[in-house]
DNA sequence: CAATAAATGAGAATAAGTCTCATTTATTAG
DNA sequence: CTAATAAATGAGACTTATTCTCATTTATTG
C-alpha cells in the first residue's frame, strides 16, 4: 500500500514525505469519501493538524483529492483515482455516510446535452458538474450509527 | 415588499420583527442565491451579525431557506418561493456567481427515474437531490468581477 | 555526502458561526 | 389600549475549522 502512495506522489512530481505517505494510506484505506474528522482521528497524531491540511491542499492541486461539504458543513474529502469513474454522492442525513453512487450510461450522456444547452444559455464554459442525492439510510448501512 | 415579507413571516407563524422584514427584503431584491457575506453587505448594520444567522435559521426551519455551499466554500443562501419552481445551480469560478437553472422535464424524468433505482440499490429513502455545474461565465455576467 | 530547497510540527492567528445574557420588542388577554 | 409575558435582539464572548508563521527537520540533487 505505501509503495502504491508512492508512485501516486512520484507521478505526480511531489516529493514524497511521511505524512503525505500516511494521509494517501489512510485515504486508499478508507476507500470512501471520507469526513476530515475521521480522517484526524484514522490518524491519530502521526500527523500534525496543520500538516494534515496542508497535504490535502497539495493533493488537490494536483488533482488527486476531491473535496466538498456535506449537507451537516462537514468538509468531506476522497481520492480521483484514475480506476474510479465518473460518480455522484449520496448523503445520509441520519449517520452522515457518504456513499460513490454511478449513474446509467443514458443518464449521464443526457446529462451531458442538458449541459451544452445550459451552456449555450448563460453563454457559460461548464467544466464539471455533479448531482447530489440526500436521504435516510434503512439498513445495511455499513458504518450507520443505528446500528 | 415589506408587504410580501410581512406576509411570508405571518403564513409560517413566525413573529414580525424589523432584522427579519430587513433579512426577507434583502433576500428578495436580490433575487438570485446569494453569500452571506454579500448579504451582510447589502445589510449593512441595520441587523447585527447573530441576529442574522439567528433570522437565517429560522427561515430555514420553517423551510422557506435554502443554503449550500459555493465550490469555494462560501456559504450561499436563497429563499424557496412557492413560485419558483424545481431549479439547480451553475457556479462559476471566477467570479463566484450562483445563478438558478431550469433542466428540461424529460431530464428530470429520467432523474426521478435514476433516483428510484438508488433508492433500491443501496436501501436509501432519498428525500432531495440537487445538480451542481462548474464553470467559468465568458459574458453577459451580470455580477461579474470581469466586467 | 553536503548544500539547498522543501516540508513539517507546534502553536498562534483568523474567520465563520454559535452562544450568553441583559435589554428591547412583539404578542395577547383583559 | 395597556400591562404582562414570551420571544427576539444586540453586543460581544466563545468555539471550532482552517490557515499562517517560523524554527527545525527531512528530502532531493549534484
Amino acid at each position: 500500500m505505501s509503495q502504491s502512495s508512492r508512485k501516486i506522489l512520484s507521478e505526480h512530481s511531489v516529493s514524497i514525505t511521511n505524512p503525505r505517505i500516511l494521509v494517501l494510506e489512510a485515504l486508499l484505506d478508507f476507500g470512501n469519501p471520507i469526513t476530515i474528522d475521521e480522517l484526524q482521528l484514522k490518524l491519530g497524531d502521526s500527523v500534525a493538524k496543520s500538516t494534515l491540511y496542508r497535504v490535502l491542499n497539495d493533493l488537490k492541486k494536483i488533482n488527486i483529492l476531491n473535496e466538498f461539504t456535506s449537507p451537516d458543513n462537514s468538509t468531506v474529502v476522497e481520492l480521483i483515482l484514475e480506476d474510479h469513474s465518473h460518480h455522484h454522492h449520496l448523503f445520509c442525513s441520519d449517520c452522515g455516510e457518504v456513499i460513490d453512487v454511478e449513474l446509467s450510461e443514458e443518464f449521464e450522456i443526457m446529462l451531458t446535452k442538458e449541459i451544452q444547452k445550459v451552456q449555450k444559455k448563460f453563454n457559460f464554459e461548464i467544466t464539471d458538474h455533479r448531482v447530489e442525492m440526500f436521504g435516510l439510510c434503512t439498513e445495511e448501512c455499513a458504518n450507520c450509527k443505528k446500528n
